[in-house]
DNA sequence: TTGACAAGTAACCAATTGGTTACTTATAGT
DNA sequence: ACTATAAGTAACCAATTGGTTACTTGTCAA
């Protein structure tokens, strides 16, 4: 598995991160307007956003003196193909499920 | 979002843990054929076997002396929901931007 | 050019995490 | 009853994480 990969799943298991993702899902938004919907200082929400960041699920740019933040769902592919895989596990063993109560018919 | 839902984002953030479940995917077995397959000790091992079994990923029956271990995906549901809700985003975003092209024509 | 404001860094701290070694418990087989 | 084997706990440790306060940098606007 790629480390880009590792830096997503990681990211991602931080509920707060995943609010914040959740948050940019709607607008893209200036730091201190993400900072204002959570009670912990800015330095706490800046550390969450390099995180966010340094696997792209958040990209900046700057606008004056504001930094815009916004979301990239792009790298969530593979955490979306890594679940998916064990959907088929799970279809898997009901059809043997199914196979096993249809032959004690 | 759920306190389980939580403990699956932390669980399947390692990626030792990912492995062992990829492990689990294929067939249910014994913790020391699972700790075969990692270099680390016995303790170890036991510990993300924790970690796996409190968000009910991983099931366990006892056989002799032997403890079964077998994979249960159906908690990895939260974490494909929250993903597809991102897919949507993705969707409306590649809508929006076909949309300001054709009006660039 | 100075004042105000947005963003960011530095240094620190407590709690959690992922690992270790040494020891214990439980079951099977002789 | 004894031994070997599988699983598990206890106690510890270093590194990482998620947070803090105090201070710095960059940009706009008067």
């Amino acid at each position: 598995m790629s480390r880009l990969a590792d830096e997503v799943f990681r990211a991602i298991a931080d509920p707060t991160r995943r609010r914040m993702l959740a948050i940019l899902e709607k607008e893209e938004l200036p730091l201190k307007r993400i900072e204002a919907r959570f009670r912990m200082s800015r330095p706490a929400v800046i550390k969450h956003m390099r995180v966010l960041k340094s696997c792209r699920l958040v990209q900046v740019r700057r606008q004056g003196r504001q930094m815009m933040h916004r979301l990239n769902p792009q790298p969530l592919a593979a955490v979306r193909d890594w679940v998916a895989a064990f959907d088929r596990f799970w279809d898997t063993h009901m059809a043997r499920l199914k196979q096993q109560v249809e032959s004690d018919k």
